[in-house]
DNA sequence: TCTATATGTCGTAAACATACGACACGAAAT
DNA sequence: ATTTCGTGTCGTATGTTTACGACATATAGA
């Protein structure tokens, strides 16, 4: 590709983007509200929440852990996932901002 | 592909994805802030404001015309862009739920 | 009429995402 | 010791995204 210009906008965009690609599959919404509803740090168990293969979920799992909205701590010889509050409360910041920046006037044409 | 079990899940959180998705790259909220900075409805110039190939920024104009966040008329010769508001605070109004609804716990492990 | 401008469509190349089966490996139970 | 369970990694097929050049068209002005 030529692609991937993304580094050429302002970093509160792109990270905005990261968090925003996170939550662009349902499937990973549907994940996130798994980890927040049953507060118990869960592990493979996940899988049988989320309507999909094992191998899939933790694809997305890995999705999530990239850009850092879970974590996922080995406990003993089970795999402990949960929401890293820290940057889950960075997201909403970011989110609230952004939309509050776009304050869009409905006067097209 | 196997893929595309997108539709497995509630549809609240399908939505949710689907704006997540227009959000998920740095040019589409670059493209965004432009629109509603300038209150204008503006046409090719936002090539100009986005430092990206023509053919690209219309591209990401479709991605956000696809999830209705923007809408494109047709005024005389040239195009006016402008986000639709309507869509756009029901996006406001999805992601503050969600984000209401996933109240996450550091009580991991 | 010819040209420039604004716009859109098509094709294409490379990268990334989605979905999953198959295999590997270590710890606990039998 | 062997099996099972929980976990992870690898490979692979297919679909989608990102980025752009080349071509097409229609309108306004010289």
């Amino acid at each position: 590709m030529i692609s991937n210009k993304s580094e050429i906008f302002p970093a509160e965009q792109q990270q905005a983007a990261v968090y925003a690609k996170a939550l662009s599959h349902p499937a990973r919404i549907a994940i996130l509200r798994y980890l927040a509803e049953t507060k118990v740090c869960i592990t493979g168990d996940i899988t049988e929440a989320i309507p999909l293969g094992r191998t899939t979920v933790l694809q997305h799992l890995q999705v999530l852990k990239d850009s850092e909205l879970i974590r996922g701590d080995i406990d003993g010889k089970k795999v402990c996932y949960c929401i890293n509050t820290d940057q889950y409360d960075e997201m909403k910041q970011l989110f609230d901002d952004l939309l509050k920046n776009i304050n869009p006037i409905n006067n097209c044409c």
